[in-house]
Parts: C-alpha cells; structure tokens; sequence
DNA sequence: TGAAAAATCTAGTTACTCGTATTATAATTT
DNA sequence: AAATTATAATACGAGTAACTAGATTTTTCA
C-alpha cells in the first residue's frame, strides 16, 4: 500500500518515467537489499494512479532505444500526498505466522514443538546478526537514516528472541489448555435477546 | 504465504469445507479482530492446493441446503506440512512505510518532519492503550496463548516507540545530509575484475 | 587493427500468487 | 415476512518471478 504513495511522492519531486522511479525508490529506502521493487509493480501502479487521476502520462518518444513514458504528478496527486502526510499509518495487523504454525504442530501432533521453537530462534539469531554486520558497515557521517532503520530491525529482532522465550517458559501451560475450538452459531434468525 | 499452510494443518486434523474452514482458522488465531480471512481467500487456496495435489475434494453434496464441498488433505499434503514444520519462517522484509513517509517528506518539503513523527507517536500511545486493554480483559486460564500473541504486539509498539524517539533526537542530524540519489551504474560489461 | 563475443544496463511486458471488497443465493429460525 | 447464518463467486489491488529486446561498453582473438 505504500509503493503508491512513494510513486506519487517521488513523482512530486519532478516528472520521471518508470524505470527511474524505480532506482529512485531504492535509492530511498536504502538499497535494494530493504526493499526490493519489481518493475511490474511500478508500471501497475503507474496505470491505476493514472487511472485515479492522481498522475498524467506524457507519451515522450525517445530518438533512440526503447520509449521512455514520462508521467508528473497532478493537483489532485498533490492533494492525495497531503492527506497521506497528515494521517498516521496503520500498524500491520498482528498476523504472527509463527504463532499460528505453533498452534498447529500443537493441534495435529505432527512436530516437536521444541523443536519449532528452536529452529525459529536460531533462524533469528542468525538475522540478528547479519544485520548487525551490515549496521556497523554503514558511514554515519552518510548515511544515518538507513542506520536508523537497521536499528529498528535490531530492535524487532529483539524482541521476537524476548517473545520466544516467553513462549518457550511458557509451552508446558498452554499444551494443557484446550484447544481453541471455532464455536458455530446457530442459524437463522436467533432467538430474540433476554438479557 | 500462510493461510495456505494454515489451511493445510487444518485439513491435517480432519476433513472440512471452505466455511468451516474459515471459522476454525479464526478460531486458532484468537479471534476475527486478530487475523480476519476472506472467504474468498478460503476458497481460492483451496483450488489452488488441490490443483498442487496437497488436498483433494469429494464432492458430497448435502441433502438440503448448498452443496457443501469437503476436502481433505493428501499423501503429498502432508508431506508439506511437514516440510513447513520443519523450516523457520522467514522474516517479514524490513519495510517500513513510516521511514519512506519520512524521508519523502523532506525530500519534498510538502508537510512538517516533527508533526509527522508526532502523528505517528499519538497512533502508536493509542493502539498500545487499546491493546493493553485487551490483554488485560483475556483470561490467563483457558486464552494463554492469546494472551501471549498479545504480549508480542505489546513488545513491537513499545519497540516503535522507542524508535521514534531515537528519530526525532537524530531528525535535526539527517536533514543536514544529503538525500539518497540513484547511482547510476556503468552501463556496458564491466572492467575486468583486478582484485 | 578491427570485428565478433560477452556482460550489463535500460525500459518495459506477461503471467502468476496472495489477499481484500463486494455481492449473490440458499437455508433456517422467529 | 424478516433476520441472520452458510456457502460461494466475481472483481480488483498489491506484489513476485521470469522474461524480451535493444543499447552500450569491454574483452578477446583472428
């Protein structure tokens, strides 16, 4: 959801075609290593904003080599962009794979539990210091908000080790509950509210 | 990537339908306000397993009422879901919507750096206070396991906090360094490789 | 010396997966 | 008849993988 408004932001910058915007994308998030944007992804996102009247296409012809589609940003593109900067961004909904992976090795029996747990932590360890490596290559005099941000996955990464922990201290009490069972309503129109 | 597998663990217990399928997967992670699913997710997976040949449907239809489609999985099923079991997920990317909201804002100029952080800090106070709420409410008895889902989104706010306050007693220093360009790479093949 | 080969950048397309939004129809109960 | 659940389909948005085709530069070898 974001590409979009990085497209419109990068366009209010100056008019540039798709290929640039991409560069320019990375550029900003701080290498491709972070964020990765497939070239489909812009020119998608190129032709709905269009289509939103958000951004206009000048079809400039190059003199050689392939044609360069040139798009800038419009009122209502700018206007788009304010509102994106005055609102705050949604967290991601808390959607833990691994919980959820959890659960079910609990429910099916077909893993060690234990052993789930310590794959994923090793899996973290090793994250954990891949990113530290690459931290403490980066120039701060330079490049200081790309540091900001391997701070926060450090910090991420952190936590989840904090969290594994808590989980593991904590697995003996949650085999013993039940199972989260999906309670089926009743059909029709129910009855009608007593209480 | 793992409602697919989610779907499969599930099948592993027993055979079901895409309905029940749905109610049961909410069911495991806490509840619809957790991880709410789209029936046509349901649906479109499943297709989309039994077309891998990890889950196979037996057309019973039902006496009355809308055919209900089950299915259950395969051999090759659960040799996925085994396999699944046995790696560690791999971690979401770091992409943060925040960071390129940031940095486009002062590349553009368009909206006020300080405000933006301080949007964002009120939004991050808020869901911590609301899920907090909700931890508290849970009981420790019979939801453990959702009390420490809840945990976990606990300890990424704080960290987001944390973050922030690191952003803003850097912004001033960030300012003052140059905006990330794209580098232009050599075109053409590239010299020989001296080192 | 000069032509062919190799490697890589530039610019964009096609086809696919995953997920969301919205709508439709049937069944069941009040 | 009205309300509500049960089940599914359609359409769309976001993102990924893999590819095409030409341009540009360096290497290599006759």
């Amino acid at each position: 959801m974001s590409v979009r408004h990085a497209v419109l932001g990068l366009l209010a910058q100056r008019p540039r075609h798709g290929y640039e915007l991409r560069a320019a994308f990375e550029a900003f998030v701080g290498g491709r290593e972070n964020w990765e944007v497939n070239p489909a992804q812009i020119y998608a996102t190129l032709t709905r904003l269009e289509e939103s009247g958000l951004v206009r296409e000048h079809g400039m012809a190059q003199a050689s080599g392939p044609e360069k589609r040139i798009y800038s940003i419009t009122r209502q593109g700018k206007d788009a962009l304010r509102e994106w900067f005055s609102t705050a961004i949604e967290r991601e909904h808390q959607r833990d794979e691994f919980f959820i992976k959890l659960m079910l090795c609990l429910a099916t029996g077909q893993a060690d539990p234990y052993k789930l747990i310590q794959t994923q932590r090793a899996k973290l360890y090793q994250d954990l210091h891949n990113i530290t490596v690459q931290r403490t290559r980066a120039n701060p005099q330079a490049e200081l908000a790309r540091i900001l941000l391997y701070d926060k996955a450090i910090m991420y990464l952190e936590a989840d080790l904090r969290w594994m922990d808590l989980v593991q201290a904590r697995l003996d009490e949650i085999m013993r509950q039940p199972m989260p069972e999906p309670d089926l309503k009743p059909r029709g129109r129910p009855r009608k509210m007593q209480d």
